[in-house]
DNA sequence: GTGAAAGCGCTAACAC
DNA sequence: GTGTTAGCGCTTTCAC
């Protein structure tokens, strides 16, 4: 913290501006001063104090993206960070400040705070806020302030958006289900009330249903917001129960589909010819489980790329876009189906 | 970037130091002065810039932590990063910077590259490096620029370390299957250099079998370092295929372990009867895959509360500490193994 | 080709 | 209680 351009000017016999002009490879200084500047620079080591730098009336650009991910599996997370990274390299001075609010014990307020807060760092270039439905406020304050944002997985007519038609998937799975011969589909689902994802999972699988005239009662849902293999197979259980005619379940995440299958071999439930089951996100692990499971694949990845895309281009044009952008989602059909 | 105390100063009919005062909450404001000031912050919405408080000679402390990661599972870097954030904010005034270097396409000598950078950020309070293997070079740099550093599963004797005997784990990981009557044991594994990690679960599979009397030809291991499902089951092929009595596989990861138990089924070879497995991580899905997998588990989320209390420590103190701790691992049993 | 000086936005002594 | 002023580490005119 000590030593800077002074230090090395006097070492080097110069002034600070010639130190700052080598230092910058600017023009207009000899070969000879450079040299001995960038010497004494190297032997001293110096490192010039960034912060100072981006202080000045020269001040650079805003630099770096903040992504704030809300709760979603690690797998998910993980993928859409490598397609917000991708293409940030791009750009390729910014950084990216990654924060987690699941660290933060899934509190929603505290999340919402914090991203309250994030508009009062002025070194923020953009912003990628994922997983997390925030009410129209500080959706609206955000814009307010010129911080240029992307949702990813929540909608918003305030902002821009990427999203995957999370309605028309679960119709999609539901339907798949339908088409294999369930008669009675039950779906298990979290009613966590941070992202639209878990209701538009259910208005599809209504959807769904109705549109091929199966009757539908709420007792076919049933709610699970732990995660825990341990609740998601009594959530599987009581589903049953109630539905004892049961044929296929929607499971809202593969994550819980990996505990209700679980559930259903313990009970000697054949899949799918008992019971067929369908989950979503299409994790890795989905070709190792027995039987392997069948489920909605959603363009992670590219999701990422879409959003800092997007976001890129707020930035370059210097001007917010509102602008929602439907990815496309399938199916990938493996084993806890029947074949149509 | 326009607004500034001077704005607000004149907006208020007071001084900029006035300002900054009410700003800081700093004594020796009227009550008057001081809500006026406000409400004209409030009004003008008015943010200080970051930057600049810190650039003065009140320079605040450098504020932040940076994590580097190197190659791993994401579910290990998650719960490792769940352990750093739970401690770090003990320490509340430090964020936490993430970067990941499998982003940077695995290129170690960019990750390198990119710590060595590092040491430019003033801003930097400590620096926690897991799952990258540094020569002593870029440690010894990084300890003399009193960059407060601690590795994580990696091994040094230049700086503070939180590791697990990974020679230990994995003779436990060995020992155990012979306990269980195995008597011809291989192992797959990846080669890749930048951790320790590898090379010391062969070492100490190897120690396990030398303790034991048991015959160790190098053909017993397989090199994968792709740690895709293809590539692994056709490791365990090939291991299979040197090794016809083979009954007894230590597979360095879960992640590669669920691949080889699969091509072990597809070949009808029974598990654990005639081939036992064991893996390493303990990840969560060893629960549902079939049969459940044998593992040994790591205390992540303690490495990474550790990690940081030793940083926060050096910190607190201002002083570089140079001690390494190594956690205890332990087998978690299941169903890919006999019972003693 | 080189250096003096101004200025970035802010805080903290120190006068008034 | 309030304002004046110096200074943080750096870059950039603009004279010399």
């Amino acid at each position: 913290m000590k030593l800077t351009i002074h230090e090395i000017a006097k070492a080097s016999n110069v002034s600070i501006a010639t130190v700052s002009k080598v230092l910058n490879n600017r023009e207009g200084v000899s070969e000879q001063v450079r040299l001995k500047v960038l010497q004494t620079a190297e032997r001293l080591e110096y490192y010039p104090y960034i912060k100072a730098r981006e202080t000045g009336l020269f001040r650079k650009k805003a630099k770096y993206i903040a992504e704030v991910f809300g709760n979603a599996h690690h797998s998910l997370i993980y993928e859409l960070e490598q397609g917000i990274s991708q293409v940030v390299s791009k750009y390729n001075y910014y950084e990216v400040k990654h924060f987690l609010s699941h660290i933060e014990e899934r509190n929603i307020d505290k999340v919402k705070l914090f991203i309250n807060n994030l508009r009062r760092d002025q070194d923020i270039a953009g912003l990628i806020i994922l997983f997390v439905k925030l009410n129209d406020k500080i959706i609206s304050d955000l814009v307010h302030h010129k911080l240029f944002t992307v949702l990813v997985n929540t909608r918003s007519d305030l902002a821009s958006c990427v999203i995957v038609d999370n309605i028309k998937s679960s119709y999609m799975a539901t339907e798949y289900l339908i088409k294999t011969g369930c008669k009675k589909i039950g779906i298990i689902v979290s009613d966590a009330e941070n992202i639209d994802v878990w209701s538009d999972r259910i208005e599809g699988y209504k959807k769904a249903l109705i549109a091929h005239s199966i009757k539908f009662s709420p007792d076919q849902i049933e709610y699970e917001n732990t995660f825990e293999p341990y609740q998601t197979k009594l959530a599987t259980k009581l589903l049953l129960e109630r539905n004892p005619k049961l044929d296929g379940i929607v499971f809202a995440s593969d994550w819980q589909a990996y505990a209700g299958i679980q559930y259903l071999k313990e009970k000697k439930v054949a899949i799918p010819d008992d019971v067929s089951v369908v989950g979503f996100d299409d994790l890795k692990f989905n070709e190792f489980i027995h039987p392997r499971l069948t489920s909605i694949k959603q363009p992670m990845e590219v999701m990422g790329q879409t959003a800092m895309n997007l976001l890129g281009e707020m930035i370059k044009k210097d001007k917010i876009i509102r602008r929602t952008i439907t990815l496309e989602s399938n199916i990938v059909v493996r084993e806890t189906t029947r074949t149509i």
